[in-house]
DNA sequence: TTGACGCGTAGGAAATTTCCTACGTATCAT
DNA sequence: ATGATACGTAGGAAATTTCCTACGCGTCAA
């Protein structure tokens, strides 16, 4: 869970994961879309195999990375519980409204 | 956006915000939960308040932080597009299995 | 076999983050 | 008034992250 929310706290490995939902890349393809070196592409997607996102496959001499966005389900989960305390602000809201001015269609008859 | 990323990689911001979830509390009552001096954990929540995460109510020499997870809403948009590929991958694994062995129910008359 | 190419990792410099103590300000109770 | 308390921020040390170049290993074409 932790390791989810480190591995995409940088923006760089966002970008990475949002080229690859277009389809497989390798390390080097995915350097020249950023002006960043090889190698510190290799190192943040090394992070981002490390929490499961990404996973490879070795073709020839070349490596590709493809999405893997199961662990994103972690991130969904713990946004949960901040949803319903949004949700249960709203209808508070509602309910403070409602007494002060009740809207017709709620009225009781 | 971003800076929502940036804010919730801290494994202490996410247990503020989590601690906020049961209502309103100063800097010094969460510092003394988590085992961490005072003027740290008032940083933390400045970086919170800074995305909107968090605000504060002014009550005589307390301040009490509330959280307001408005912005978690960026974090499910964000997550939208990934959980569109997860499905897509959900169903085109179907379609090569039906295609190997068809289910019953699915088969045309 | 040899040269070129794609790859991951090591090593280290630079930048960033995190956490502390020390301070000054404002508020409450005496 | 004054001592105690809650607060935010400044300043700086320590840890972490990020990014580069240099290297060694495997793979393909000639």
């Amino acid at each position: 869970m932790d390791h989810v929310f480190a591995a995409l706290s940088h923006p760089v490995r966002r970008d990475l994961l949002a080229a690859l939902l277009d389809g497989p890349e390798t390390a080097q393809s995915l350097a020249d879309r950023y002006e960043m070196a090889r190698p510190s592409v290799a190192e943040h997607l090394k992070v981002l195999r490390g929490v499961g996102l990404v996973s490879e496959r070795q073709a020839g001499r070349n490596r590709y990375y493809s999405l893997t966005p199961e662990p994103l389900a972690l991130l969904r989960a713990w946004l949960e519980p901040y949803e319903q305390f949004w949700r249960g602000r709203v209808s508070q809201l509602a309910t403070v409204l409602d007494a002060h001015a009740p809207s017709p269609q709620r009225r009781s008859p």
